[in-house]
DNA sequence: CCGATTACCTGCACGC
DNA sequence: TGCGTGCAGGTAATCG
């Protein structure tokens, strides 16, 4: 599920709950995921009221009042869902599923909104790649983010930046961007959309869409106007579901449906007049999808 | 420094 | 029906 879009979803989605919601506990239900789950993070965080919920990267950030920041991770298949009203009566969860879905809640929240009403929001996630953490001073120096590269959102990124991050680079396109200390929140969907709406292909050493310094270049000022415009598609889109629910209140992403690559392997080339079939290769153990007819 | 590989963990689709 | 295999949106550690 979460690339960049999905997160930024996941958040879209909780903050109206969350934000000036007071914490009233927090249930762990093991000691870790990927990591250990922070020190005494039910005593850090009950009591506590949530001033904001932010987005870096693939990271969630909860901000406390005058207090540490929650960075969470979903890694691979980590998912927020929003419940309130008793766990007997959850509306429209049948009971498999919800026994199915609870073996893997890893977290649980209890929220008091300012209104009075309780809510539980409660992590997910069965193959535990993700992870939370503290940070006392911003979510920025925790040393997990601080060395991330651009957002992929907003104008930051252009052809002039990314014509310099690939410069000198001779590792193939695909890894160069999947390199969350240059670009920060692609994942293998978003790269393999983006390479293909700028027609360029994943094997191409990252460094020729360099121009010489000082110059222009037109290969980079395509890819970050395709890497920007996809990143804000799927965005307004909710996101891509692929087997998991994306959205906290248990709705789907849709974007998934506009994909012109991303697990197409066989299938015609959706560029008008093209004619190619999309391929299936793998790179640094990971599949890369594109089209070998329009992608060079 | 850079790039490639492996490890982490569970669930699911597939072929036999 | 069951079993082995490969694959899945992530990052960190390790090895040349």
């Amino acid at each position: 599920m979460p690339e960049l879009p999905e997160v930024e979803t996941v958040r879209r989605g909780l903050q109206p709950v969350m934000e000036g919601a007071r914490i009233l506990s927090v249930e762990t239900r093991r000691p870790d995921l990927r990591f250990p789950l922070p020190e005494n993070l039910a005593e850090r965080l009950s009591g506590q009221t949530i001033s904001a919920l932010g987005r870096r990267a693939k990271y969630l950030t909860i901000e406390i009042e005058g207090g540490p920041v929650l960075i969470c991770h979903l890694g691979m298949s980590g998912s927020f869902r929003i419940e309130t009203g008793a766990e007997s009566e959850m509306p429209g969860v049948f009971h498999h599923e919800r026994s199915r879905n609870a073996a893997h809640d890893h977290v649980v929240f209890h929220l008091v909104a300012p209104g009075g009403t309780r809510w539980r929001i409660v992590f997910n996630d069965p193959r535990r790649f993700g992870f939370m953490l503290l940070a006392e001073a911003g979510a920025g120096a925790h040393p997990m983010l601080a060395g991330l590269g651009v957002e992929p959102t907003g104008n930051t990124l252009d052809g002039e930046l990314l014509g310099e991050m690939m410069r000198g680079r001779k590792a193939p396109l695909k890894a160069a961007l999947l390199d969350q200390r240059l670009i920060a929140g692609l994942g293998n969907i978003y790269v393999a959309e983006a390479l293909w709406r700028a027609g360029l292909s994943p094997r191409r050493a990252a460094g020729t869409i360099a121009a010489s310094p000082g110059k222009t270049s037109a290969r980079a000022d395509r890819l970050a106007t395709a890497i920007r415009e996809v990143i804000a598609d799927a965005i307004e889109a909710g996101g891509s579901s692929l087997r998991d629910y994306a959205h906290a209140d248990g709705s789907l992403g849709m974007f998934q449906h506009s994909f012109a690559v991303y697990d197409r392997a066989g299938e015609p080339c959706r560029k008008p007049a093209c004619g190619g079939t999309i391929n299936r290769i793998v790179q640094s153990g990971r599949s890369t999808f594109y089209c070998p007819t329009c992608q060079r």
